[in-house]
RNA sequence: GCGCCCGUAGCUCAGCUGGAUAGAGCAACUGACUUCUAAUCAGUAGGUCACAGGUUCGAAUCCUGUCGGGCGUGCCA
């Protein structure tokens, strides 16, 4: 139930009635008639805007509109009062027993409040983290791991089919140097003195475990031997090893991937033979030099023919690479296959979540995706900016050629996978992100995550002690919705109340937007209603949650208590977040 | 050079896809607080939405240009 959309259809209906009456032309648009929450609550409930939309067509004022609308709009019987404001909008107050009404649905349907049919089932492929699997997982990778997680929930939540996915890149050179940097590894967990890690190898420490692994599998065998020998052995070793790692330090971050595809699986299977055929049947490949490169310096470049897509047809900068001067695939080969397999697995829309350094790619992908899918398919890239990892708003430094980085499982040690999760989407993902290990544990306003799980956790406190009070009171989902809730009828009270009634049509456009962080912000306002309300309670005990000689109105509180709980029990669970039950 | 992102209160950021008088938190100032769990709440102050044009009933939001910052810029993945 989302009550704007309601109130929108209700809206439409009287503009039908007026186009069948003769008062308006008929056939008219009202694709941008809307109704929506006003900015300022003093106008009212709920506004639209369908006066302004609709003038000019029409041919009236939109005042005159307006005042036409308005006067059927009266008639019907949620809604308390019409007025007309400013240039033409038409503002509504809603009965209060409508509002009342609302809390009996939320608390009918729990968390389950605010899902929608909106996505009608249709598959989303969302690709996110893909780290290559050559380490463990960094705080950077982290955002684009939550980001994504909480956008295919998101989805999910508004009726898509969500699938959620991981390309492993695993076939290219750096699988290669991690086989390498395993082998020198192994070869001194057989008891070789193999010095400092030279230049060219992955220096981290983690490999000393893979290296003993691959010892207690394959014993001394390929001791002594030809790399061509033993690297392809070593390198599926080494990368399983590696991805069980990621896997974990996903898990530890509460992420869970429905598919993990292999780059190296697609291109054996003639993924990307495939894609050459389609391309060239298409003329959409040739035979080129590329300019060089400007504003860097060309220190060793030189014109050398390559194999090129025709990027620049569907709106990219120039043509790019498919195939390297020496007549091998470039990444970006494998990944027009990976795409080209995704929509072939019924996905039409693709979300890619990546980095702050691919930005220079998302164009040449969108321009394979539109060729390869002959525009059916489309792919939306969410670039996660840097994350600023701060202690004590110190900026923390990592040094990368040390292999002294920071890994994510360090920081979910430290502070928690949900602090880390409801960080990760405090912000837009294309603006960059500060982190700061001593804030986030901080229990202040300042800190948005300990404001919100406070908001839950005081919600659970008072039921508790309202049970104590009352014993006999029924606090049971069924009872709590055929409350009376009239007496709730304070300007905080019905505030909240149609904040919560809010959570529906957020979601919905969060959804379409693919912003998941417009939930904590959302989230972290609904706790203020709830915390302000709470201290009301400070100079008017009448006004308290629990009121000691009133167990109707304590009842009817409850109520509200509840819905607000659960409201914000399903924003975190899209989070993947569990709420917290109190405070310590 | 070109492309993408960004520019909103002293600081960190929202702004619901074009709506009404642009909002929060922090910091500052004033007040409440023997509690249903203390870590909160109420209020004051703070703005040329980088700048200049344009589109229209209406622009922080869309378009063009300028300035400033970040990232990316052949055969890395």
């Amino acid at each position: 139930m989302n009550v704007f959309k309601d109130l929108r259809s209700k809206v439409v209906a009287q503009l039908e009635d007026m186009a069948a009456a003769g008062e308006i032309p008929t056939g008219l648009d009202f694709s941008r008639v809307a109704a929506e929450p006003p900015r300022d609550s003093s106008h009212g409930d709920a506004a639209t805007n369908a006066a302004m939309v609709l003038s000019k067509v029409a041919g009236m004022k939109p005042r005159d509109l307006a005042s036409l609308l308005a006067t059927r709009l009266e008639n019907l019987d949620v809604i308390k009062s019409v007025e007309i404001a400013g240039p033409g909008f038409i503002n509504l107050r809603l009965d209060e027993k409508f509002w009342f009404e609302q809390v009996g649905t939320i608390l009918k349907a729990g968390t389950s409040y605010g899902d929608s049919d909106m996505g009608q089932g249709e598959k989303v492929n969302v690709e996110y983290v893909s780290a290559n699997p050559t380490g463990p997982l960094t705080v950077g990778h982290a955002r684009g791991a939550v980001v994504g997680d909480a956008l295919a929930a998101l989805l999910a939540k508004v009726g898509y089919d969500v699938c959620k996915e991981y390309y492993i890149n695993d076939a290219g050179n750096q699988v290669n140097v991690l086989a390498n940097s395993a082998y020198l590894r192994y070869r001194e967990a057989l008891g070789e003195d193999i010095g400092e890690i030279p230049e060219g190898f992955y220096p981290g420490e983690y490999l000393k475990d893979v290296g003993k692994a691959l010892a207690d599998r394959d014993g001394d065998k390929w001791l002594g031997k030809e790399e061509a020998d033993w690297i392809s052995d070593v390198r599926k070793f080494a990368i399983d090893q590696l991805l069980n790692l990621i896997r974990d330090d996903l898990a530890a971050l509460g992420v869970v991937m429905d598919v993990y595809s292999s780059e190296r699986a697609l291109v054996e299977a003639g993924g990307v033979d495939e894609v050459m055929k389609f391309l060239e049947a298409n003329d959409l490949v040739y035979t080129g030099v590329l300019e060089p490169p400007k504003g860097k310096k060309p220190d060793d470049w030189e014109a050398r023919p390559q194999t090129l897509f025709k990027s620049t047809d569907f709106g990219d900068d120039v043509d790019r690479p498919i195939k390297k001067s020496d007549g091998s695939w470039t990444y970006f080969a494998g990944d027009m296959a990976y795409h080209l397999d995704k929509y072939r697995r019924g996905f039409n829309t693709m979300i890619n979540v990546w980095g702050a350094d691919h930005g220079g790619y998302i164009k040449r992908m969108q321009a394979a995706v539109t060729a390869m899918t002959e525009k059916k398919g489309s792919l939306d890239v969410k670039v996660c900016q840097l994350v600023n990892l701060m202690r004590g708003g110190e900026m923390v430094r990592m040094s990368k050629r040390s292999g002294n980085f920071i890994t994510l499982r360090s920081v979910i040690d430290e502070v928690g996978k949900d602090v880390v999760r409801f960080i990760m989407l405090t912000r837009k993902n294309d603006a960059s992100l500060d982190f700061d290990l001593e804030k986030v544990v901080e229990q202040s306003r300042d800190n948005p995550v300990f404001y919100v799980q406070y908001a839950h956790a005081r919600s659970c406190s008072v039921l508790k002690h309202s049970k104590n009070e009352f014993p006999d009171m029924d606090l049971s989902i069924e009872a709590l919705e055929q409350v009376d809730l009239s007496q709730l009828n304070s300007e905080g009270e019905l505030s909240l109340i149609r904040r919560l009634c809010e959570w529906p049509r957020l979601l919905e456009s969060a959804g379409e937007a693919h912003e998941p962080h417009r939930i904590a912000f959302y989230l972290y306002d609904l706790a203020g209603e709830l915390h302000g309300l709470w201290t009301k309670g400070k100079d008017n005990a009448r006004l308290r949650f629990i009121v000691t000689d009133d167990q109707d109105l304590t009842q009817a509180r409850m109520a509200l208590v509840k819905a607000t709980s659960l409201v914000i029990a399903s924003g975190l669970d899209v989070f993947g977040i569990e709420p917290a039950k109190e405070m310590r």
